[in-house]
DNA sequence: CAAATAAGTAAGTGCTTACTTACTTTCTCA
DNA sequence: TGAGAAAGTAAGTAAGCACTTACTTATTTG
């Protein structure tokens, strides 16, 4: 028997309940994160997954519970720990320009290959859905503790001088985040700044080490 | 003859076309920025505006031509030289601190008071409307050319050392910008980070400024 | 192989949407 | 002051929406 796995367009075979759900989420999350939530249409969704509209209601009670379903999703594989266990080491190691270069590429690189995250987490935000308050509390969260106890540590070390530490979290945060972001939304030709993931982490570093050392 | 003036609610006496037209507009641009474009739906408006739907479609033939009337309405009172007249002096007596920290109090204050604003944007922005892209070419650009000349001449003056000067605009517009996104989206308590827009303009610049000097 | 089970569809349902029509009320000014 | 212009409405319309029903087709299994 051959089966034919086919998630970017209409799969023509039958599949198993579980793998068209599976589908039905992944195309969902795409135009989802393309058009919004209220943008987007059972119909489109039905369509884009090559089925028809009832198999999208025999899978998911409603379209608020197909979101519900995404937030579910997404929030099992991403965790800070999975994320940054690079990160994890050069706090060990106390290596200052390796903790925020690897944070900053990291990031950098994970919003290039999945920008539909960013614009769903957007959209989620905007909307005020449960998916933006849960990747807030589970995630950010965890970014601001983590970061903000390295720097606390540097501080008492005498390393770094005194600021509020999620201040400088958020400052740093902020220039790759934004960057991202910009990069995203606004200037998708990268009119204004062409630059690599690589050299944007390391000027961003540089910029914020020289701003917060002793 | 008293005329009441009565932007919030509906308003109860005759208005002439223009008045009504404003406010419609005003609105619009009140609910756009809470829901989006495709989530607002014009009785919605008509409701909040206090007049029957029909008077929305008297006005606007059409509820995109409603988003590019405000578009208009945006794009004329939002230029560089207006909002920046006071960085501008600044630059002129070459006060580091004083660019960047007028620059980013200027921006974080009009982003509390005027949050609608910065929702509006992100919508027009995630749905790619016009609104963003105009936004973007003709203020986005500015800040950056504006921005960016001033960090070039300080880097001959030998006052700053050598970097990508779009870079360094980007690192600082990203921490100011995503402090705002941050507090309007995500962190609407406060629990991360509570400060002042003044604490918060004066860390950024400090950290910038440390961060770029020669 | 037949019965049970699960994947699938076509064609609806009632409600909401953007937008219109036909009509009424209020203001203005020759 | 009365006629014309402009502001306003109530009650539509067709298309689109989320969601359902009644039925067909394919796969598994005792």
């Amino acid at each position: 028997m051959i089966k034919e796995l086919d998630t970017t367009e209409a799969a023509t075979s039958r599949m198993t309940g579980d793998e068209r759900r599976l589908q039905i989420l992944q195309v969902a999350i795409n135009l989802f994160s393309q058009r919004g939530f209220s943008g987007t249409t059972t119909k489109e969704i039905a369509r884009a997954a090559g089925v028809s509209e009832a198999i999208i209601f025999r899978h998911f009670a409603n379209k608020d519970e197909l979101y519900s379903a995404i937030l579910d999703h997404k929030a099992c594989n991403r965790t800070f720990q999975s994320h940054f266990e690079e990160v994890i080491e050069k706090v060990k190691a106390k290596d200052d320009y390796g903790v925020f270069y690897t944070m900053a590429l990291n990031a950098l690189d994970h919003h290039s290959e999945d920008c539909g995250f960013l614009r769903l987490m957007l959209h989620s935000a905007l909307e005020d859905h449960d998916l933006a308050r849960m990747f807030f509390e589970s995630f950010i969260t965890d970014v601001y503790k983590f970061l903000g106890d390295y720097i606390r540590q540097r501080q008492a070390d005498g390393a770094f001088r005194q600021i509020e530490p999620n201040m400088v979290v958020r400052a740093f945060v902020g220039m790759f985040v934004h960057h991202s972001l910009n990069n995203l939304l606004w200037d998708k030709e990268q009119k204004l700044l062409k630059i690599s993931n690589e050299e944007a982490a390391k000027n961003f570093t540089e910029i914020l080490l020289r701003g917060i050392t002793a």
